[in-house]
DNA sequence: AATATATTGTTGCATTTGCAACAAAAATGA
DNA sequence: TCATTTTTGTTGCAAATGCAACAATATATT
């Protein structure tokens, strides 16, 4: 999608855009902070990276991951008194930093993709909370069974096949499902066990 | 936010804009159903919603409760095979209807509603986001325990005050924290007989 | 006011889950 | 290639949670 029009980002022309930057950062860098940006808005373009949340005793807790075209900012987060936020590159990482403010005002006249990214940004966002909704969904599902299953036949859906791969390591999926990882194992061998999946490797195949 | 400009609901200009739909619907009408209209976006402005879904079983599932000036959609959920979602009204309620695809193809040259609502959009997605975010946020939680005290310390931050009131009944908020009632019960009276909160009705204390 | 309905509060019990502590296998990197 | 780190896989045990089945209030309805 976001290839259209002037979006592509192997061109890059983005630059030319002075309400809107575009940076690379290397793997570790951090690149942006949730704390007095509320307005800005970033776009993952290349690479990875990983929201963290530092509390008051300094613990860490990562709270998203977000690659491909994932939108991430301030501007999504409730404002909270003693913690801090900060998004870094876990991969090296391409970037669009832009304002909500100035979203509707245009640079000049022909700013081609100022005009291209207000067009995206509502698929992007839809985007964004699709897969916000995917993992509520999950997450309120009541027993790791439950919880496996229902990530399965998402997979499964998507893939519009009985066999996927996962796309995440067992141990990020874990995390992901906000489960223990080894009560996670336990569960899916019972799963196999019971004849419901199979596994091998990281491909599962559903049984029914 | 949305009271400014012509987005005023007392007023109710909305049948102005040809792009852009408003009705009210009795308490049990359907306002929506999640099926074929992929670009429909809704805004509740009055009363309130639930969003429900019933799988292939034809087992009811509560997803969502809307209400002030929520957004729904279909645009904002992945289209399942099996499965059907609807929203209902549980009280009177007033809503805009309008398009995604349609949202900046202006209806006409003067259209101040219009105009009006995409200013208020990302405004609106971005609550959205944020109320969406803090879900997540205590549904990640472990325990019975961490998730009541993220719950009430994010009221608390709210209402700058370590003395509140719950917004929902508590079958609704063991719901809403997807726990089981019961079991929310015995961990409040944990934390009244550990001294970390004070509890007379629906008012809570917190006294950490 | 009397009745019905919904919410709150409590408890025993079985089950699920997380935790800790491993071993084995795979991936990484020096 | 060898050593180190990460991931996967397993299990016993304790703790947390859900479930069922209540009683007591409170709220709503006729």
């Amino acid at each position: 999608m976001i290839e259209e029009l002037s979006l592509n980002h192997k061109e890059n022309p983005f630059l030319a855009c002075s309400r809107i930057k575009c940076k690379v950062f290397d793997k570790g860098e951090t690149i942006t902070t949730y704390v007095e940006n509320r307005n800005q808005i970033c776009l993952l373009l290349e690479g990875k990276a990983s929201l963290i949340r530092y509390d008051f005793n300094g613990n860490e807790t990562v709270l998203d991951h977000f690659s491909n075209e994932d939108l991430f900012g301030e501007l999504f987060y409730s404002i909270s008194s003693n913690t801090q936020m900060e998004v870094y590159a876990t991969e090296k990482a391409k970037v669009l930093f832009f304002y909500y403010d100035y979203l509707f005002q245009p640079c000049n006249k022909k700013c081609p993709i100022h005009n291209a990214l207000i067009d995206q940004l509502l698929r992007l966002l839809s985007q964004k909370m699709i897969s916000m909704n995917d993992r509520i969904e999950i997450l309120t599902k009541r027993s790791i069974r439950d919880k496996l299953l229902s990530y399965f036949s998402s997979l499964s859906y998507q893939k519009s096949s009985k066999t996927f791969s996962l796309p995440l390591s067992l141990t990020q999926l874990a995390s992901y499902l906000n489960i223990d990882r080894s009560a996670m194992m336990r569960e899916m061998k019972y799963l196999k066990e019971e004849g419901f999946i199979k596994k091998s490797g990281s491909k599962i195949t559903l049984l029914y």
